[in-house]
RNA sequence: GGGAUCGUAGUCUAGCUUGGUAUGAUACUAGCCUGGGGGGCUAGUGGUCGCAGGUUCAAAUCCUGCUGAUCCCA
């Protein structure tokens, strides 16, 4: 078997984009779908996936969320009626304009996101202050239509997600709310996909179209983009009052709700595999890994394979018991090497090899694939292995950490600004707060503000474009 | 939004200028040998050449339209 175009034929550091879409496509997460910019979920992707699903639904469900699920056609008069809101997401909204052959009147969108429809149901259910908060969960998926070259879960016209859309009786409840989950985001994001991420609002420009603000969590890519990793908008009233959710409050009184929408999407998976595969392939923390451990015996004929494999299931139970998610590779015919490099591909954590040699010394033999380390353990200590995915999953995010911080510059020259926006990264640079400024310098470098990280509020400094008195000192960088 | 490149078996590709039903590798199937980092031999399977139309006795090749992908720039 040659070594031809089974694995990745380029590396990170000379053809990002090549190797990002081919680490998709070899380890098998996705693949393309016959329609422009539509992408399918293979198992190992969705996998990844439900995974994070259930850590948020757990996290979710502890802060009183409980999930519902809606359509996915909107009519035209309810997607309209927020204008702004309208305003922002028409161009990219797919029409549903016939049934059969016959012409629909009031033509249907397919949710491009779905503030107008659980609004509309939202005045429904809503009468007392004793029906708040309301705050309901929805796992789908939204479609937008991509004019921009697509990439496979970082931007597709339609995209796995989860939108939470809760209401409250005060505006102070509400702002928590929003607090409250970008927390959630951010924690499960550095505890599950071992990715840093830097936490703060979205300028006026950059913010949620319809919200009053939003609050985004950024991270820094290692090709020195930026990725928004998710958001969490503060709507305030501005759809309770022409989706009409009131409610009666304690003094009779009616009053318009407070409200909050926020989501992450299958972004995440693409961030992930930026943020960790190397130049054999996809690299997964443990925690999200549909396989934690795969164990590859190996055997010279049927006597060996006898002895081998028996070892094996003992492992494989010892392990499972632990919870370990185990897979043993007993594929016929195909070599050791061929093997390893195949689930180095695929990025599972931790391989175990097992030998007649090994057999022979009452060892295994262990390959961590972040760091591509080998070291052996004797069949006493299996249970170690554990430790291992833990200590794995944490020197994954400390190592991210690392690349961020070298990917954050603090430039205070627009001179130097420009001179190095070409190589990428997080620009932390004063700013007077005018959308003038913000204006001019994404034209001219093509970088936005990315996030105003919270306390970063700064009247000492002079803004980068200006050289009026600056107001904050937000992260600028070129985006996804 | 602007520009460039490309679409031939699961994958990568030759052929296209100068029209004659497709080349090679790899993968896949079977058997034997192998097995601790992408193995070897033998014999096979697999393609309406992205889609639609046109020119022609004849189209992967020439023409038109459509569609999809990749990369670069704002």
């Amino acid at each position: 078997m040659g070594k031809q175009n089974v694995g990745i034929t380029v590396s990170k550091k000379d053809d990002f984009s090549e190797w990002y879409t081919q680490v998709v496509l070899k380890a098998k997460l996705a693949d393309y779908a016959p329609v422009k910019g539509l992408i399918v979920l293979r198992p190992d992707g969705y996998s990844i996936w439900e995974s994070l699903r259930s850590t948020f639904d757990k996290k979710f469900a502890l802060n009183g969320i409980r999930n519902g699920f809606l359509p996915i056609l909107i009519p035209e008069s309810l997607l309209g009626k927020e204008q702004k809101h309208f305003a922002g997401f028409n161009p990219e909204v797919f029409w549903v304009t016939h049934s059969g052959t016959n012409e629909i009147g009031d033509r249907l969108a397919l949710r491009p996101t779905s503030e107008t429809l659980a609004y509309t149901l939202y005045s429904k259910w809503i009468q007392s202050w004793r029906d708040l908060p309301l705050k309901i969960n929805f796992w789908n998926t939204a479609l937008r239509a991509e004019i921009k070259a697509t990439k496979p879960f970082l931007r597709t016209s339609e995209f796995l997600w989860q939108e939470g859309h809760t209401v409250h009786s005060t505006k102070e409840e509400a702002e928590k709310e929003v607090m409250k989950i970008l927390d959630i985001y951010k924690n499960t994001v550095e505890e599950e996909l071992a990715i840093p991420v830097t936490t703060g609002k979205k300028s006026e420009k950059e913010k949620f179209v319809g919200a009053e603000y939003t609050t985004t969590m950024e991270s820094i890519m290692p090709d020195g983009k930026a990725l928004q990793m998710g958001t969490s908008h503060f709507l305030g009233q501005n759809f309770s009052k022409p989706f009409e959710v009131k409610f009666a409050d304690k003094d009779n009184v009616e009053h318009f709700a407070w409200q909050t929408s926020w989501g992450v999407s299958w972004r995440l998976i693409g961030a992930m595999i930026m943020a960790h595969g190397d130049d054999k392939g996809l690299v997964l923390p443990p925690k999200v890994a549909p396989m934690q451990v795969v164990i590859v015996p190996i055997y010279k004929n049927d006597e060996g394979k006898n002895t081998v494999l028996s070892k094996v299931e003992e492992i494989q139970n010892k392990l499972e018991l632990k919870n370990i998610r185990t897979h043993v590779d007993d594929r016929e015919g195909m070599s050791p090497g061929y093997k390893f490099n195949d689930w180095e591909l695929k990025g599972v954590p931790l391989r175990i090899e097992i030998g007649p040699k090994d057999i022979e010394n009452q060892k295994i033999v262990i390959a961590k694939r972040y760091n591509l380390e080998k070291v052996s353990l004797s069949f006493t200590e299996i249970e170690k292995v554990s430790e291992m995915l833990d200590e794995i999953q944490t020197e994954m995010l400390k190592k991210a950490k690392e690349q961020a911080k070298n990917n954050t510059l603090e430039i205070l020259e627009y001179s130097d600004f420009k001179a190095k926006i070409e190589d990428g990264g997080f620009f932390n640079s004063p700013w007077c707060g005018k959308l003038q400024c913000e204006d001019k310098i994404k034209e001219e470098t093509g970088a936005e503000i990315r996030v105003i990280p919270f306390n970063s509020e700064d009247n000492t400094k002079k803004c980068i474009y200006c050289k009026e008195q600056s107001i904050s000192i937000p992260i600028f960088a070129r985006g996804y």
